[in-house]
DNA sequence: TGAATTCACCGTGTATACATTATCTTCGAA
DNA sequence: TTCGAAGATAATGTATACACGGTGAATTCA
Protein backbone atom coordinates (compact mmCIF):
# COMPACT_ATOMS: atom_id res chain seq x y z
CA UNK A 1 0.00 0.00 0.00
CA UNK A 2 1.53 3.17 -0.98
CA UNK A 3 1.75 5.86 1.73
CA UNK A 4 0.49 9.77 0.93
CA UNK A 5 3.25 12.02 0.11
CA UNK A 6 2.00 14.16 3.48
CA UNK A 7 2.36 10.53 5.58
CA UNK A 8 5.95 10.41 5.13
CA UNK A 9 6.94 13.92 6.27
CA UNK A 10 6.35 13.45 9.60
CA UNK A 11 6.85 10.69 12.31
CA UNK A 12 5.09 8.02 12.89
CA UNK A 13 4.50 9.13 16.65
CA UNK A 14 2.62 12.11 15.04
CA UNK A 15 0.60 10.03 11.91
CA UNK A 16 -0.49 7.79 15.34
CA UNK A 17 -1.24 10.70 17.04
CA UNK A 18 -3.58 12.23 14.54
CA UNK A 19 -5.03 8.72 13.64
CA UNK A 20 -6.15 7.95 17.00
CA UNK A 21 -7.52 11.62 18.06
CA UNK A 22 -9.59 11.53 15.28
CA UNK A 23 -10.81 7.96 16.54
CA UNK A 24 -11.58 9.31 19.54
CA UNK A 25 -13.32 12.57 18.74
CA UNK A 26 -15.58 10.66 16.33
CA UNK A 27 -17.06 9.06 18.97
CA UNK A 28 -15.78 5.56 17.66
CA UNK A 29 -14.67 4.53 20.85
CA UNK A 30 -16.93 4.88 23.62
CA UNK A 31 -15.48 6.98 26.88
CA UNK A 32 -14.26 4.54 29.23
CA UNK A 33 -13.21 2.26 26.46
CA UNK A 34 -9.83 1.39 26.86
CA UNK A 35 -7.80 1.56 23.88
CA UNK A 36 -5.36 -0.87 24.03
CA UNK A 37 -1.71 -0.80 22.32
CA UNK A 38 -2.16 -3.83 20.10
CA UNK A 39 -5.44 -2.55 18.70
CA UNK A 40 -4.09 0.84 18.08
CA UNK A 41 -1.12 -1.10 16.24
CA UNK A 42 -3.59 -2.33 14.27
CA UNK A 43 -5.33 0.51 13.48
CA UNK A 44 -2.41 3.15 12.81
CA UNK A 45 -0.01 0.62 11.27
CA UNK A 46 2.85 1.83 12.72
CA UNK A 47 4.52 -0.03 15.77
CA UNK A 48 4.24 -0.23 19.48
CA UNK A 49 6.94 2.20 20.25
CA UNK A 50 5.27 5.51 18.42
CA UNK A 51 1.79 4.36 19.71
CA UNK A 52 2.72 4.38 22.94
CA UNK A 53 4.25 7.74 22.70
CA UNK A 54 0.80 8.99 20.72
CA UNK A 55 -1.26 7.84 23.61
CA UNK A 56 0.68 9.32 26.42
CA UNK A 57 0.52 12.70 24.23
CA UNK A 58 -3.25 12.28 24.21
CA UNK A 59 -3.26 11.81 27.77
CA UNK A 60 -1.32 15.25 28.55
CA UNK A 61 -3.75 16.62 25.67
CA UNK A 62 -6.56 15.70 28.02
CA UNK A 63 -8.14 12.98 25.77
CA UNK A 64 -7.19 9.84 27.34
CA UNK A 65 -7.37 9.13 31.18
CA UNK A 66 -4.64 6.87 32.69
CA UNK A 67 -6.21 3.17 33.96
CA UNK A 68 -4.28 2.96 37.64
CA UNK A 69 -3.06 -0.84 36.71
CA UNK A 70 -1.90 0.57 33.22
CA UNK A 71 -2.82 1.67 29.98
CA UNK A 72 -5.24 3.90 28.72
CA UNK A 73 -9.35 4.88 28.27
CA UNK A 74 -11.33 7.06 26.52
CA UNK A 75 -11.55 10.09 28.86
CA UNK A 76 -15.79 10.80 29.32
CA UNK A 77 -16.64 14.58 30.00
CA UNK A 78 -20.35 16.12 31.58
CA UNK A 79 -21.69 19.02 30.62
CA UNK A 80 -20.54 21.07 33.87
CA UNK A 81 -17.31 19.70 32.32
CA UNK A 82 -17.39 21.70 29.12
CA UNK A 83 -18.93 24.65 30.47
CA UNK A 84 -16.29 25.02 33.09
CA UNK A 85 -13.61 24.31 30.28
CA UNK A 86 -14.99 27.19 28.64
CA UNK A 87 -15.22 29.36 31.36
CA UNK A 88 -12.01 28.40 31.73
CA UNK A 89 -10.58 29.12 28.53
CA UNK A 90 -12.04 32.89 28.55
CA UNK A 91 -10.40 33.36 31.96
CA UNK A 92 -6.81 32.65 30.43
CA UNK A 93 -7.83 34.48 27.27
CA UNK A 94 -8.60 37.73 30.09
CA UNK A 95 -5.76 37.79 31.32
CA UNK A 96 -3.83 37.75 27.97
CA UNK A 97 -5.70 40.67 27.01
CA UNK A 98 -5.08 41.95 30.38
CA UNK A 99 -1.52 41.83 30.15
CA UNK A 100 -1.75 43.23 26.57
CA UNK A 101 -3.55 46.07 27.58
CA UNK A 102 -1.19 46.71 30.88
CA UNK A 103 2.04 46.45 29.21
CA UNK A 104 1.04 48.01 25.65
CA UNK A 105 0.71 47.12 22.34
CA UNK A 106 2.53 48.58 19.39
CA UNK A 107 0.26 49.73 16.89
CA UNK A 108 2.09 47.62 14.36
CA UNK A 109 1.33 44.52 16.04
CA UNK A 110 -2.27 45.53 16.56
CA UNK A 111 -2.67 45.65 12.90
CA UNK A 112 -3.08 41.95 11.75
CA UNK A 113 -5.91 41.99 14.61
CA UNK A 114 -7.74 44.79 12.68
CA UNK A 115 -7.17 43.03 9.19
CA UNK A 116 -8.79 39.95 11.23
CA UNK A 117 -11.89 42.52 12.07
CA UNK A 118 -12.39 43.90 8.56
CA UNK A 119 -12.24 40.40 7.40
CA UNK A 120 -14.62 39.29 9.82
CA UNK A 121 -16.70 42.10 9.24
CA UNK A 122 -16.97 41.60 5.27
CA UNK A 123 -18.42 38.03 6.10
CA UNK A 124 -20.91 38.77 8.74
CA UNK A 125 -21.94 41.61 6.29
CA UNK A 126 -23.89 39.00 4.32
CA UNK A 127 -28.16 37.88 5.38
CA UNK A 128 -27.84 35.21 6.07
CA UNK A 129 -24.40 33.91 6.28
CA UNK A 130 -23.75 30.81 3.92
CA UNK A 131 -22.08 28.18 5.00
CA UNK A 132 -18.99 28.61 3.61
CA UNK A 133 -18.48 31.79 5.10
CA UNK A 134 -19.15 29.84 8.79
CA UNK A 135 -16.42 27.92 7.38
CA UNK A 136 -14.39 31.05 6.67
CA UNK A 137 -15.36 32.32 10.16
CA UNK A 138 -14.12 29.86 11.92
CA UNK A 139 -10.50 30.01 10.48
CA UNK A 140 -10.24 33.77 11.10
CA UNK A 141 -11.68 33.54 14.56
CA UNK A 142 -9.02 31.20 15.47
CA UNK A 143 -6.77 33.20 14.13
CA UNK A 144 -8.04 36.16 16.01
CA UNK A 145 -7.96 34.72 19.20
CA UNK A 146 -4.10 32.82 18.76
CA UNK A 147 -2.64 36.55 17.68
CA UNK A 148 -4.64 37.85 20.73
CA UNK A 149 -2.95 35.39 22.76
CA UNK A 150 0.46 36.53 21.40
CA UNK A 151 -0.04 39.85 22.18
CA UNK A 152 0.33 38.97 25.91
CA UNK A 153 3.82 38.44 25.07
CA UNK A 154 4.11 35.99 27.59
CA UNK A 155 5.02 32.68 27.28
CA UNK A 156 3.51 30.97 30.21
CA UNK A 157 0.23 32.35 29.40
CA UNK A 158 0.35 31.26 25.91
CA UNK A 159 1.61 27.77 26.31
CA UNK A 160 -1.48 27.14 29.08
CA UNK A 161 -4.14 28.67 27.18
CA UNK A 162 -2.55 26.48 24.09
CA UNK A 163 -3.28 23.54 26.35
CA UNK A 164 -6.56 24.97 27.69
CA UNK A 165 -7.96 25.15 24.13
CA UNK A 166 -6.75 22.15 23.01
CA UNK A 167 -10.19 19.91 23.62
CA UNK A 168 -12.24 20.54 20.81
CA UNK A 169 -14.71 21.96 22.68
CA UNK A 170 -13.15 24.56 24.66
CA UNK A 171 -11.28 26.00 21.64
CA UNK A 172 -12.41 29.32 20.57
CA UNK A 173 -14.24 28.26 17.43
CA UNK A 174 -15.38 25.04 18.71
CA UNK A 175 -19.21 25.71 18.28
CA UNK A 176 -19.33 28.05 15.90
CA UNK A 177 -20.12 25.64 13.52
CA UNK A 178 -22.77 24.56 15.54
CA UNK A 179 -24.84 27.70 15.67
CA UNK A 180 -24.72 28.01 11.56
CA UNK A 181 -28.33 26.16 12.13
CA UNK A 182 -29.32 28.15 14.65
CA UNK A 183 -31.62 31.34 13.57
CA UNK A 184 -29.96 33.34 16.30
CA UNK A 185 -27.01 32.51 14.26
CA UNK A 186 -26.21 35.61 12.88
CA UNK A 187 -26.88 37.84 15.34
CA UNK A 188 -24.46 36.19 17.60
CA UNK A 189 -21.80 36.12 15.43
CA UNK A 190 -22.69 40.31 14.85
CA UNK A 191 -22.37 40.10 18.86
CA UNK A 192 -19.15 38.33 19.02
CA UNK A 193 -17.38 40.94 16.11
CA UNK A 194 -18.48 43.93 18.58
CA UNK A 195 -16.57 42.24 21.60
CA UNK A 196 -13.58 41.73 19.24
CA UNK A 197 -13.68 45.04 18.42
CA UNK A 198 -14.27 46.30 22.16
CA UNK A 199 -11.03 44.05 23.02
CA UNK A 200 -8.87 45.64 20.96
CA UNK A 201 -9.63 49.06 21.62
CA UNK A 202 -9.36 48.38 24.91
CA UNK A 203 -5.81 47.37 24.29
CA UNK A 204 -5.33 50.43 22.62
CA UNK A 205 -6.31 52.48 25.22
CA UNK A 206 -4.57 50.26 28.08
CA UNK A 207 -7.62 49.57 30.03
CA UNK A 208 -6.66 46.38 31.11
CA UNK A 209 -9.60 45.26 33.41
CA UNK A 210 -11.79 46.04 30.05
CA UNK A 211 -10.16 44.24 28.14
CA UNK A 212 -10.23 41.22 30.81
CA UNK A 213 -13.86 41.44 31.38
CA UNK A 214 -14.59 41.87 27.88
CA UNK A 215 -12.68 38.40 26.84
CA UNK A 216 -14.56 37.04 29.75
CA UNK A 217 -17.91 37.71 28.28
CA UNK A 218 -16.79 36.78 24.89
CA UNK A 219 -16.22 33.25 25.97
CA UNK A 220 -19.63 32.60 27.97
CA UNK A 221 -20.74 33.50 24.12
CA UNK A 222 -19.91 29.60 23.29
CA UNK A 223 -21.35 28.51 26.54
CA UNK A 224 -24.60 30.07 24.93
CA UNK A 225 -24.47 28.11 21.72
CA UNK A 226 -24.00 24.98 23.31
CA UNK A 227 -26.84 25.24 25.24
CA UNK A 228 -29.11 26.12 22.33
CA UNK A 229 -27.89 23.79 20.07
CA UNK A 230 -28.51 20.92 22.95
CA UNK A 231 -31.62 22.91 23.43
CA UNK A 232 -32.16 22.41 19.59
CA UNK A 233 -31.10 18.77 19.42
CA UNK A 234 -30.51 20.52 15.68
CA UNK A 235 -27.40 19.64 13.69
CA UNK A 236 -25.22 17.97 16.52
CA UNK A 237 -23.60 15.88 13.97
CA UNK A 238 -21.50 19.46 13.42
CA UNK A 239 -19.85 18.55 16.80
CA UNK A 240 -18.70 15.05 16.55
CA UNK A 241 -16.46 16.00 20.06
CA UNK A 242 -20.19 15.87 21.51
CA UNK A 243 -19.27 11.83 21.46
CA UNK A 244 -16.88 12.47 24.56
CA UNK A 245 -19.93 13.74 26.58
CA UNK A 246 -21.84 11.72 29.33
CA UNK A 247 -25.54 12.79 29.84
CA UNK A 248 -26.31 12.27 33.03
CA UNK B 1 23.92 -3.26 44.11
CA UNK B 2 20.96 -3.53 45.67
CA UNK B 3 18.15 -1.44 45.04
CA UNK B 4 15.91 0.20 47.87
CA UNK B 5 12.60 -1.02 48.95
CA UNK B 6 11.11 2.28 47.35
CA UNK B 7 12.55 2.00 44.09
CA UNK B 8 11.26 -1.37 43.53
CA UNK B 9 8.00 -0.60 44.39
CA UNK B 10 7.54 2.49 41.47
CA UNK B 11 8.01 1.54 37.05
CA UNK B 12 11.18 2.61 35.73
CA UNK B 13 9.62 5.28 34.21
CA UNK B 14 8.67 7.42 37.01
CA UNK B 15 12.54 6.76 38.57
CA UNK B 16 13.86 8.27 35.21
CA UNK B 17 11.43 10.84 35.89
CA UNK B 18 11.51 12.17 39.51
CA UNK B 19 16.23 11.42 39.18
CA UNK B 20 15.91 13.39 35.86
CA UNK B 21 13.73 16.07 37.69
CA UNK B 22 16.05 16.67 40.72
CA UNK B 23 18.96 16.88 37.76
CA UNK B 24 17.37 19.86 35.95
CA UNK B 25 15.92 21.65 39.27
CA UNK B 26 19.97 21.25 41.38
CA UNK B 27 21.11 22.87 38.19
CA UNK B 28 23.32 20.65 37.19
CA UNK B 29 22.34 20.78 33.63
CA UNK B 30 22.57 24.02 32.19
CA UNK B 31 19.27 25.90 30.70
CA UNK B 32 19.98 25.61 26.84
CA UNK B 33 21.80 22.51 27.86
CA UNK B 34 20.77 19.01 25.99
CA UNK B 35 19.30 15.89 27.81
CA UNK B 36 21.24 13.00 25.41
CA UNK B 37 19.19 9.99 26.30
CA UNK B 38 22.65 7.69 26.89
CA UNK B 39 23.43 10.48 29.13
CA UNK B 40 20.10 9.93 30.91
CA UNK B 41 20.33 6.35 30.53
CA UNK B 42 23.78 6.38 32.20
CA UNK B 43 22.51 8.93 35.41
CA UNK B 44 19.29 6.53 36.03
CA UNK B 45 20.37 3.34 35.11
CA UNK B 46 17.29 2.04 33.27
CA UNK B 47 17.16 1.69 29.62
CA UNK B 48 16.10 3.83 26.93
CA UNK B 49 12.59 3.27 26.73
CA UNK B 50 11.41 4.58 30.31
CA UNK B 51 13.94 7.46 29.94
CA UNK B 52 12.23 8.54 26.97
CA UNK B 53 9.23 8.51 28.52
CA UNK B 54 10.08 10.39 31.49
CA UNK B 55 11.55 13.31 29.04
CA UNK B 56 7.68 13.00 27.57
CA UNK B 57 6.49 13.72 31.13
CA UNK B 58 8.90 16.43 31.55
CA UNK B 59 8.51 18.21 29.12
CA UNK B 60 4.46 18.14 29.51
CA UNK B 61 5.36 19.32 33.54
CA UNK B 62 7.15 22.39 31.27
CA UNK B 63 11.19 21.21 32.57
CA UNK B 64 12.35 20.51 29.21
CA UNK B 65 11.50 22.18 25.90
CA UNK B 66 11.63 19.58 22.80
CA UNK B 67 14.75 20.50 20.05
CA UNK B 68 13.11 20.68 16.48
CA UNK B 69 15.08 18.57 15.32
CA UNK B 70 14.52 15.82 18.11
CA UNK B 71 15.27 15.31 21.70
CA UNK B 72 15.10 17.78 24.50
CA UNK B 73 16.92 20.69 26.47
CA UNK B 74 16.27 22.22 29.80
CA UNK B 75 14.47 24.83 29.61
CA UNK B 76 15.30 28.59 30.00
CA UNK B 77 12.94 31.19 31.88
CA UNK B 78 13.42 34.80 32.75
CA UNK B 79 12.36 36.60 35.77
CA UNK B 80 9.48 37.58 33.96
CA UNK B 81 8.49 34.01 32.87
CA UNK B 82 8.46 33.36 36.59
CA UNK B 83 6.39 36.26 37.55
CA UNK B 84 4.02 35.50 34.91
CA UNK B 85 3.26 32.05 36.04
CA UNK B 86 2.70 33.34 39.35
CA UNK B 87 -0.04 35.68 38.54
CA UNK B 88 -1.31 32.93 35.90
CA UNK B 89 -1.71 30.42 38.88
CA UNK B 90 -3.30 33.81 41.11
CA UNK B 91 -5.41 33.79 38.46
CA UNK B 92 -6.64 29.87 38.37
CA UNK B 93 -6.88 30.10 41.83
CA UNK B 94 -8.79 33.06 41.84
CA UNK B 95 -11.18 31.13 39.35
CA UNK B 96 -11.91 28.24 41.54
CA UNK B 97 -12.39 30.00 44.90
CA UNK B 98 -15.16 32.18 42.61
CA UNK B 99 -16.32 28.61 41.38
CA UNK B 100 -16.86 27.56 45.25
CA UNK B 101 -18.34 30.41 46.33
CA UNK B 102 -20.65 30.76 43.39
CA UNK B 103 -21.98 27.20 43.96
CA UNK B 104 -22.01 26.49 47.36
CA UNK B 105 -19.60 25.00 49.76
CA UNK B 106 -21.17 22.72 52.68
CA UNK B 107 -19.72 23.62 56.00
CA UNK B 108 -18.81 19.60 55.91
CA UNK B 109 -16.59 20.69 53.24
CA UNK B 110 -15.32 24.05 54.73
CA UNK B 111 -14.28 21.89 58.17
CA UNK B 112 -10.73 20.60 57.36
CA UNK B 113 -9.84 24.07 55.52
CA UNK B 114 -10.72 25.62 58.85
CA UNK B 115 -8.29 23.18 60.76
CA UNK B 116 -5.95 24.05 58.26
CA UNK B 117 -6.49 27.51 59.24
CA UNK B 118 -6.17 26.80 63.15
CA UNK B 119 -2.71 25.01 62.57
CA UNK B 120 -0.67 27.87 60.78
CA UNK B 121 -1.95 30.41 62.97
CA UNK B 122 -0.10 28.03 66.31
CA UNK B 123 2.55 28.54 64.05
CA UNK B 124 2.57 32.00 63.12
CA UNK B 125 1.86 33.34 66.82
CA UNK B 126 5.63 32.08 67.51
CA UNK B 127 8.01 35.37 66.86
CA UNK B 128 10.40 34.92 65.24
CA UNK B 129 9.26 32.09 63.32
CA UNK B 130 11.67 28.73 63.68
CA UNK B 131 12.95 27.22 60.49
CA UNK B 132 11.28 24.63 61.56
CA UNK B 133 8.23 26.49 61.76
CA UNK B 134 8.25 27.49 58.31
CA UNK B 135 8.74 23.86 56.85
CA UNK B 136 5.23 23.25 58.80
CA UNK B 137 4.07 26.22 57.22
CA UNK B 138 4.87 25.30 53.60
CA UNK B 139 3.42 21.92 53.98
CA UNK B 140 0.37 23.13 55.83
CA UNK B 141 -0.12 26.55 52.93
CA UNK B 142 0.17 23.07 50.11
CA UNK B 143 -2.31 21.37 51.90
CA UNK B 144 -4.66 24.56 52.04
CA UNK B 145 -4.42 25.39 48.57
CA UNK B 146 -5.23 21.94 47.32
CA UNK B 147 -8.51 21.86 49.84
CA UNK B 148 -9.50 25.09 48.01
CA UNK B 149 -8.63 24.14 44.50
CA UNK B 150 -11.08 20.54 45.35
CA UNK B 151 -13.62 23.19 46.48
CA UNK B 152 -14.28 24.16 42.98
CA UNK B 153 -15.78 20.85 42.08
CA UNK B 154 -14.70 20.78 38.48
CA UNK B 155 -12.12 18.75 37.40
CA UNK B 156 -11.04 20.50 34.21
CA UNK B 157 -9.57 23.46 36.41
CA UNK B 158 -8.18 21.26 39.27
CA UNK B 159 -6.29 19.64 36.74
CA UNK B 160 -5.16 22.80 35.24
CA UNK B 161 -4.09 24.46 38.73
CA UNK B 162 -2.56 20.88 39.05
CA UNK B 163 -0.26 21.79 36.00
CA UNK B 164 0.35 25.46 36.84
CA UNK B 165 1.53 24.76 40.06
CA UNK B 166 4.01 21.92 38.79
CA UNK B 167 6.94 24.13 38.13
CA UNK B 168 7.81 24.87 41.42
CA UNK B 169 8.82 28.73 41.26
CA UNK B 170 5.12 29.03 40.50
CA UNK B 171 3.77 26.83 43.04
CA UNK B 172 2.20 28.40 46.23
CA UNK B 173 4.66 27.38 48.42
CA UNK B 174 7.36 28.03 45.86
CA UNK B 175 9.39 31.15 48.10
CA UNK B 176 8.35 30.53 51.13
CA UNK B 177 11.27 28.94 52.75
CA UNK B 178 13.08 31.82 50.81
CA UNK B 179 11.67 34.52 52.62
CA UNK B 180 12.13 32.78 55.93
CA UNK B 181 15.78 34.50 56.26
CA UNK B 182 14.12 37.69 55.62
CA UNK B 183 13.21 40.08 58.25
CA UNK B 184 9.61 40.84 56.46
CA UNK B 185 9.28 37.34 57.00
CA UNK B 186 6.45 36.65 59.91
CA UNK B 187 4.52 39.65 58.65
CA UNK B 188 4.26 38.42 55.13
CA UNK B 189 2.87 35.23 56.63
CA UNK B 190 0.78 37.19 58.63
CA UNK B 191 -0.60 38.85 55.65
CA UNK B 192 -0.83 35.25 53.54
CA UNK B 193 -2.91 33.77 56.54
CA UNK B 194 -5.16 36.68 56.80
CA UNK B 195 -5.46 36.36 52.99
CA UNK B 196 -6.66 32.63 54.01
CA UNK B 197 -8.91 33.55 56.20
CA UNK B 198 -10.81 36.22 53.82
CA UNK B 199 -11.36 33.49 51.08
CA UNK B 200 -12.71 31.15 53.59
CA UNK B 201 -14.82 33.99 54.69
CA UNK B 202 -15.86 34.66 50.97
CA UNK B 203 -16.79 31.54 50.10
CA UNK B 204 -18.89 30.67 53.10
CA UNK B 205 -20.67 34.16 52.16
CA UNK B 206 -20.84 33.05 48.62
CA UNK B 207 -19.32 36.70 47.94
CA UNK B 208 -17.62 34.89 44.36
CA UNK B 209 -15.89 38.48 43.08
CA UNK B 210 -14.39 38.86 46.34
CA UNK B 211 -13.24 35.44 46.55
CA UNK B 212 -11.27 35.91 43.28
CA UNK B 213 -9.81 38.76 44.05
CA UNK B 214 -8.00 38.24 47.11
CA UNK B 215 -6.73 34.67 45.68
CA UNK B 216 -5.16 36.57 43.06
CA UNK B 217 -3.68 39.43 45.32
CA UNK B 218 -2.56 36.45 47.33
CA UNK B 219 -0.46 35.15 44.68
CA UNK B 220 0.99 38.58 44.56
CA UNK B 221 2.87 38.18 47.75
CA UNK B 222 4.69 35.25 45.67
CA UNK B 223 6.00 37.53 43.38
CA UNK B 224 6.89 39.43 46.31
CA UNK B 225 8.76 37.46 48.43
CA UNK B 226 11.06 36.22 44.76
CA UNK B 227 11.31 39.79 44.25
CA UNK B 228 12.81 40.69 48.02
CA UNK B 229 14.71 37.65 48.12
CA UNK B 230 16.32 38.43 44.34
CA UNK B 231 17.23 42.06 46.05
CA UNK B 232 18.55 40.75 49.16
CA UNK B 233 20.76 38.40 47.31
CA UNK B 234 20.52 36.00 50.93
CA UNK B 235 19.73 32.28 50.94
CA UNK B 236 19.35 31.82 47.43
CA UNK B 237 20.39 28.35 48.19
CA UNK B 238 17.11 27.90 49.63
CA UNK B 239 15.67 28.15 45.64
CA UNK B 240 17.58 25.75 43.99
CA UNK B 241 14.59 26.19 40.99
CA UNK B 242 16.10 29.82 40.26
CA UNK B 243 18.80 28.25 38.36
CA UNK B 244 16.73 27.62 35.56
CA UNK B 245 16.57 31.28 35.65
CA UNK B 246 18.40 33.24 32.73
CA UNK B 247 19.45 36.53 34.23
CA UNK B 248 19.09 39.06 31.09
C1' DT C 1 -25.48 -25.27 42.42
C1' DG C 2 -22.40 -21.85 44.02
C1' DA C 3 -18.04 -20.29 45.22
C1' DA C 4 -13.19 -20.44 45.18
C1' DT C 5 -8.95 -21.51 43.06
C1' DT C 6 -6.02 -22.18 39.32
C1' DC C 7 -4.56 -21.71 34.72
C1' DA C 8 -4.30 -19.39 30.46
C1' DC C 9 -4.36 -15.40 27.76
C1' DC C 10 -4.10 -10.68 27.04
C1' DG C 11 -1.84 -6.37 27.92
C1' DT C 12 1.59 -3.36 29.46
C1' DG C 13 6.58 -2.40 31.12
C1' DT C 14 11.17 -2.83 29.72
C1' DA C 15 15.35 -3.72 27.11
C1' DT C 16 17.78 -3.70 22.97
C1' DA C 17 18.95 -3.96 18.05
C1' DC C 18 18.54 -1.54 13.77
C1' DA C 19 17.68 2.52 10.68
C1' DT C 20 17.80 7.17 9.75
C1' DT C 21 18.91 11.74 10.42
C1' DA C 22 21.42 15.60 12.44
C1' DT C 23 25.62 17.54 13.92
C1' DC C 24 30.39 18.22 14.35
C1' DT C 25 34.90 17.91 12.69
C1' DT C 26 38.23 17.83 9.35
C1' DC C 27 40.15 18.58 5.01
C1' DG C 28 40.58 21.10 0.87
C1' DA C 29 40.13 24.92 -2.12
C1' DA C 30 39.44 29.74 -3.08
C1' DT D 1 42.19 32.79 6.59
C1' DT D 2 37.68 31.62 5.72
C1' DC D 3 34.14 29.21 3.62
C1' DG D 4 32.25 24.98 2.04
C1' DA D 5 31.76 20.17 1.45
C1' DA D 6 32.19 15.50 2.85
C1' DG D 7 32.72 11.99 6.03
C1' DA D 8 32.49 10.29 10.66
C1' DT D 9 30.20 10.21 14.91
C1' DA D 10 26.46 10.46 17.81
C1' DA D 11 21.72 11.01 18.72
C1' DT D 12 16.97 10.07 17.97
C1' DG D 13 13.06 7.32 15.65
C1' DT D 14 11.36 2.81 15.18
C1' DA D 15 10.54 -2.13 15.59
C1' DT D 16 10.42 -6.18 18.19
C1' DA D 17 11.44 -9.71 21.67
C1' DC D 18 11.04 -10.85 26.41
C1' DA D 19 9.25 -10.42 31.23
C1' DC D 20 5.86 -9.49 34.46
C1' DG D 21 1.31 -8.67 36.12
C1' DG D 22 -3.61 -8.64 35.89
C1' DT D 23 -7.99 -10.22 34.45
C1' DG D 24 -11.22 -13.53 33.06
C1' DA D 25 -12.75 -18.08 32.29
C1' DA D 26 -12.98 -22.76 33.35
C1' DT D 27 -12.77 -26.38 36.49
C1' DT D 28 -13.07 -28.46 40.83
C1' DC D 29 -14.49 -28.88 45.47
C1' DA D 30 -17.76 -28.08 49.12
Amino acid sequence: MAEREADRSVSHTVRAQLALRDLVLSGRLRPGERISELQAVEITGVSRTPVRMALVRLEEEGLLEAIPSGGFMVKAFSERDILDSIELRGTLEGLAARFAAERGVSSRDLEPLKECLNEIDGLVRQDPISVEAFSSYVALNARFHALLTELSRSPPLIRQIDRASALPFASPSGFVMAQSALPEARQILLIAQDHHRVVVDAIENREGARAEAIMREHARLAARNLRLALRNRTHLDLLPALALVTTG
